[in-house]
DNA sequence: CACGTATGAGAGCACTGCTCTTGCTCTGGA
DNA sequence: TCCAGAGCAAGAGCAGTGCTCTCATACGTG
């Protein structure tokens, strides 16, 4: 309201920039980052090319923002998808909240690119990207947490040699965890992403077929190897029985 | 031999081609793949820009020259790991070839970053990168397929809704593996570069400190998702013991 | 030896990111 | 109310890019 009543300019200044970025990720969407022009976006515009840098001071700027919209977007996915199931115990909810994140990835595979492939500006992330980058772990660790106070996590003890760095990420991120579930957790993350990125990258043609299945299964291992486990068969031990063959 | 006989003017065509593979690469590890220019390449040569296209077509071909070698480089990396560690029990193997991958990924960060991250030329790989691409993950096959003649693998049974895909699987990867294994060195497999890719490409910063030790752990647990065990503690269940924290 | 082909060089096209200058329009304070 | 300064748009222009075309030259095979 205040911001709106500023005046017509600063109205106008965010319309503008907010058609930019919308132009940007339709070309991002079509052709991928590398073929995103400045121009190309001022043309189908109507404008300038050089007013554009009234709003983007760089071609940087313009993608560092889309990072930002876009780590926003797979976070909110995460999100709504958590929120949808929660009336699921937490390793249910869990393979959901991957298959959110997956299916999102799927939908917008140059954005997911621009995140969780090779980072194109700069080689160290703008400082601004942070938060919305953590979205999508944060829901885990809420699943986990939620886990850990109702039936508690099966984990294996950690190895002497890992416990000074598990008590320091434990300390960071989630002090009210076991320091057993905060590493298993941030492996846990990190592994998801290889998996969808080997989906969405194409790494999985010609070796996964039923991408749907495959998936699944493997975040439902994922879900176990932080202790989750599915209601009325958790035993003492977390993993399913496993034998020699 | 032959070849080289066959005149200085193919013998000389190698040597160029591989010149500009070699300053290509510089440049790309420098700079990265967004920064490689043709032009740049040429003058750092002394060759005009357009005696280039003698060589490679487009700068894409270009490009996946590279790939196909940054794929063979990673992959004889992980072979040599194996070789140099063939006395060791598998899982023990199993552990120094992830982190000799991973060392190869920190070392050549923007080389990773062509392969494993966006994948840069067209959509679809051109088929003469599959086999290269397939390196590393024989080696780990390879692995697996030791301990399960030695020693047997330790794995839960494979839900039912997988059976179809993970049999399909088997019978295009390792016919000679169970099914529970295939798939879950499919998964590991992709898992293990999510967990490299963070690292790589800074998702780790401000999060995971001692990294070696980390991934150390981390790849440890690959392989006992694999079924692969440690000598002389192998019971019949294939997972350390877990208890409810 | 002569012919054809592989190679190199240069000019040129269309495109890019970005800067600078020139006008115009809106806005906040005297 | 008016007006200086800020915000904004447009155009020209620079240096760089990938790529194509033409033309000359040197090679090596008939």
């Amino acid at each position: 309201m205040s911001s709106t009543a500023r005046g017509v300019r600063a109205r106008a200044r965010i319309e503008v920039t907010a058609a930019i970025k919308d132009e940007a990720r339709r070309q991002l969407a079509e052709e991928g980052a590398a073929k995103l022009s400045l121009r190309a976006v001022a043309r189908e515009l109507g404008m300038a090319s050089s007013a554009l840098y009234r709003y983007f001071p760089s071609r940087d700027d313009l993608l560092t923002a889309l990072i930002i919209d876009a780590y926003n977007a797979i976070g909110a996915a995460a999100e709504s998808a958590h929120d949808a199931a929660s009336g699921s115990d937490p390793a249910r909810r869990w393979t959901l909240v991957c298959e959110a994140v997956r299916a999102w990835a799927l939908a917008h595979p140059h954005e997911y690119a621009l995140i969780y492939g090779s980072p194109v500006p700069g080689y160290t992330a703008p400082q601004d990207t942070v938060p919305p980058a953590a979205r999508v772990g944060q829901v885990f660790f809420g699943i986990t947490r939620d886990a850990h106070r109702s039936t508690g996590l099966a984990l294996p003890e950690l190895p002497a040699g890992l416990r000074p760095e598990a008590e320091r990420m434990t300390a960071d991120l989630a002090p009210d965890l076991p320091s057993e579930a905060v590493t298993a957790l941030v492996a846990a993350w990190a592994e998801l992403f290889g998996l969808i990125g080997f989906e969405v990258f194409g790494q999985f043609n010609r070796v996964v077929e039923d991408r749907e299945t495959f998936f699944r299964h493997a975040a439902d291992r994922l879900a176990r190897g932080v202790g989750l486990t599915p209601p009325r068969q958790g035993g003492s031990e977390g993993t399913a029985p496993a034998r020699r063959v």
